[in-house]
Order: structure tokens, then C-alpha cells, then sequence
DNA sequence: TATGGATATTACCCATGGGTAATCAAAAGT
DNA sequence: ACTTTTGATTACCCATGGGTAATATCCATA
């Protein structure tokens, strides 16, 4: 009733935009509950009533936001990798040694990880999505993998990567970095900067020098 | 036909011998073949009638042999746990410094992540599991985290490893080494023993020194 | 105050798949 | 030869949970 009154004289077109806004606004409010729920319990044991009653809506009101559970799982992991596409590229802009441009990835990667979206990528399981949309994140994961192959592959270029299997590399780092997604808790005693610079450095110590690594 | 002509005077408290073993054999290829198929499609993605029509039989043949599929998933994971905590002991059985240690845990780690049963350790969720039998794979899991830590502490006590958290670099290290589950397909360009020894060097690789890691 | 579009609810459908009951066949024991 | 045990089959049960149809409500607009 207050609120309609503050309103009264409002131009009649605002409130169409706000109506539009307010779509928006639910439809990600679904999007972050469901995903919530996903990274806690694990996908197959969240259930869609499971997700209204959260919202405080019932079932069926979710399907005028998404058209399948499925379509709210591969919109959480693709919501999850645009926001670390988003930081990669911004991190990744200015130049640098291959080496130091890994470590800006390796930092910004690892503060990714220990959000909720960041988790989605390691802990949502691209095999509960239909064809289509399984290549699709296949292709993006693939694309990741390719972003630090390129920058290994670029650091022993220039000289500030000691001779080294980029693909094995690749492998060792984001393997430490997905892994994040497991063991982070939001309590925990480090904040995701303190994690981001830790990884950055420890994740890159064996990379420095000139000789290749062999058995001794 | 030649068979039973063959064992046609064998002594007749053989083949009691004979069944238990081929019960526990068909038990095995029960298991064997629900965790390919899991850690193919994932748990709940295989139904038991594939199981069972895999292996030649119809579904309630299984329930000769588990009680559940659950029963199934919580087996193959502490199989799994079983035979790596047999190579891990088997290995650091030998003394030798820290960081010695810790690359012979690394090593054998990693070639066991690359068969069906070292992947049912990360590949399988224990959160698919009742309350008791998880309660069981997480505290099974902390111990193997806490070998990661103690192999750490000793080598950084010894002085073989330079000043370090064992908390996070246990975590950096398991991290690259489950995440072996995750890409290594047995058709792959290196052999287990060619990534163990890759590994074993690559992840302790930064470990070596006196001095800790510090941003330069 | 009437209209229509958007959004929510109630009540329901139904495919899936884990698990079981009744039964049968074959081998083991006596 | 007979009975018992083991292990397999056929046929079925039924809880779960994703998704939908019919309906009601709200609200801006005319």
C-alpha cells in the first residue's frame, strides 16, 4: 500500500521496465538457489520442489523461468564460465612474461574457484546435459585448457618457463586449481585473495629457471 | 563336456572349494562392471538392469551378491581405497627423507589414478552414499590427507623441504593428482608408470631448497 | 470497471528404476 | 532316488520426481 502510494504519479512506462527487471531478478534468484542446492547436495539429489520451496514458490512457477531442470544446470555452469572468461580476459589484457601472465591466471582462476559459480565448473557434471549442450561446455573446457597450454608453450618461448611438456603442466595446474572447488569452504581460514596469491606462486615455483626438470 | 570328464574322480569336497571361489569371482565382475559403467556414465546415469544385462544376467541375479546399488558404489569406492593404501604402504615402507617420501607417495598416487579403482576415489560421491558408509569414505579421506600433511611437516623438519604449509601444499599436490581421474583415458600418448615418474618430479619440483616461497 | 497478459497455484500425469515375491532349475548332500 | 540349497528368472510393486493442464490471481491499461 505504501509502495503504491510513493508510485502514484510515477510515469506509466516505468513501470513496465521494472517489471522486466523484476523478471531478471527472479529468474537468477531460481538460478542461485538451484545452484546452491547443486554444489551442497549434488545435482540428482536436488529436487525442483526442493528449489520453490526455498523461494517460497511452488514447483511449476519455476518453468516460467527455465524450461528444464537441465536447462537450469547448463545455465549455472555457463553463468560460471563467463564470469572467468570475464576475469581471465581482463587479467590477461597487459602483457608480460609468459610466466608472469600465468601467474595472473593461475591467481585470478584460483579466486574464481572458491565462489559458487567457480565451483559449478568442477562440481557440475556436463554428462546430466543433452548432446547439444554437453559439446558445448566440452568446447569451453577445452578452450581453458588450450588458454594455459598457450601460455606454458608461450613462457618456455620467451624464456621464463624452464623447458617443460605444456600438456602435462597444464594438467599438474589447473588439476590444483579445480581441486580448490572441493576442499574451499567459505568459513575456512584463508580469504580467496590469500588463496589466489598463494597458488599463484606456489603452482609456478618449479617453472622458474632454465634447466629442464629430470630425475636426479 | 571335457570338464566334467576331467573332474569326474577328483575328490568331492573340492567343488565346495570351487563355488565359494566362483561366487566371490562373480561378486567381483559385479562390481567390476558397475564401476566401469559409473565412472563412464556416472552413478546415476547406470541403471542395474545394464549391470545385469552387461554381465549376461537379469537384475535380481545381482541382489545374490549386494544388497544394494549402494552397496555397489560403497564396495568399489573402499576397493579402491584398499588397493592404494596397499601400494602406499608397500612404498614408504623404506625410509629416506621427507621430500623423498613424498615423491615415492606422489608417484605411486598418480599410477594408481589411472586405473578404474584409483578413479572410483574421485570420481565416485560419497554424498550417493547413506549416512554410516560416507561418514566411512571421509574419514578415510582425511587420513589419506593427513599422510599428504605429515610427508610434508617430516620434510620441511628434515630440511629436504623448503618452509611451506603442508595444508595447502597437500592440497596443490592431491589436487594435480586426483585431477589425473579426471583426464587420463587408458588410450592415452604416456603409460602409469611414465605419468607417475612425470609427476613425482613435477609436483615436488618447487618443494626443493631452504628458503620459502615469497612474491619477488 | 472491464480486458488481457503475465505469473502463480492446485491437482494431476506418468516414465523411470530400485527392489521384491513367487517360482524354477540345477547341483550338492544324504 | 529324495530332499535341500543355491542361484537364477519372470512378473510385479511402488516411491520418486520431472513436467503439464486447468485454473486462479494480480495488475497495468483502456
Amino acid at each position: 500500500m505504501t509502495r503504491s502510494a510513493a508510485n502514484e504519479n510515477a510515469s506509466p512506462w516505468l513501470p513496465a521496465e521494472d517489471r522486466e527487471k523484476a523478471r531478471d531478478q527472479k529468474m537468477e534468484a531460481v538460478q542461485d538457489m538451484a545452484l546452491t542446492l547443486f554444489i551442497e547436495q549434488g545435482y540428482h539429489h536436488v529436487t525442483m520442489n526442493e528449489v520453490a520451496e526455498r523461494l517460497n514458490v511452488t514447483k511449476p512457477a519455476l518453468y516460467n523461468y527455465f524450461r528444464s531442470k537441465e536447462d537450469i544446470l547448463y545455465s549455472c555452469w555457463m553463468s560460471g564460465h563467463e564470469r572467468l572468461q570475464q576475469r581471465i580476459s581482463a587479467e590477461l589484457g597487459a602483457g608480460g612474461s609468459g610466466l608472469s601472465r600465468l601467474r595472473r591466471l593461475v591467481r585470478v582462476y584460483a579466486e574464481t574457484m572458491t565462489t559458487t559459480y567457480g565451483k559449478s565448473l568442477v562440481l557440475l557434471d556436463e554428462r546430466d546435459m543433452d548432446d547439444m549442450n554437453r559439446r558445448t561446455i566440452l568446447a569451453r573446457k577445452r578452450d581453458l585448457d588450450g588458454v594455459f597450454r598457450a601460455l606454458i608453450a608461450e613462457g618456455v618461448a620467451d624464456g621464463s618457463i624452464r623447458p617443460t611438456d605444456p600438456r602435462m603442466t597444464a594438467f599438474a595446474i589447473a588439476g590444483a586449481l579445480n581441486w580448490i572447488g572441493h576442499w574451499h569452504r567459505a568459513d575456512g581460514p584463508m580469504t580467496p585473495e590469500e588463496i589466489g596469491e598463494d597458488f599463484a606462486l606456489r603452482l609456478t615455483a618449479g617453472l622458474e629457471g632454465k634447466a629442464p626438470i629430470v630425475s636426479e
